[in-house]
DNA sequence: ATCTATTAATAACT
DNA sequence: TAGTTATTAATAGAT
């Protein structure tokens, strides 16, 4: 969505990828805000960056926490179903 | 962005609101899949559906036991830095 | 579920 | 490194 298209891969110069990550990550934030707003869910998106070995989590901690506290509460034959790949990645 | 502008809010109509949820979770998707593969990061969205009270997970199950194995495993004292709220969100 | 007019995101440039 | 612009991508409303 710019002045050329780009190819869906792994971006080889390292200062390029952290560019082009370090603004990605704000259009995904706002992306995760609007839905979350719009249509009246709680989410957040965890993102753990390799190349400087540290977690990100978006958008808000407490929100996060929320959100995890959920998961962690779920009935066990329900995580499973996570653990293991279901075909439409939902329950 | 499309034929009009909406408006930064709680869609009030119930089924327009999940249509809507419908379609930008798609774009969500597709958002996180780019970002995590032109970046070489890995991540996931976990989004908690009020409406009808189950959680989803994107992009894949293994993927998730993944971040969130490594979440688990972060020292207690960035944990709590997560849960008591940073400044600009990340470590 | 698909289409399309329009807005939004963003790759390259500065 | 932050801001601008040409262009592509996402999507609201319609079909």
């Amino acid at each position: 969505m710019a002045r050329r298209k780009i190819k869906h891969e792994l971006i080889s110069n390292e200062s390029y990828r952290k560019m082009i990550f370090k603004k990605r990550k704000g259009g995904l934030l706002k992306k995760i805000d609007e839905l979350t707003t719009l249509c009246g869910v709680m989410g957040c998106a965890i993102i753990y960056i390799t190349f400087d070995n540290r977690p990100e989590i978006w958008p808000y901690p407490t929100e996060l926490t929320c959100v995890l506290d959920m998961f962690k509460e779920l009935p066990m034959v329900r995580r499973d179903k996570v653990h293991k790949g279901s075909e439409d990645l939902s329950w």
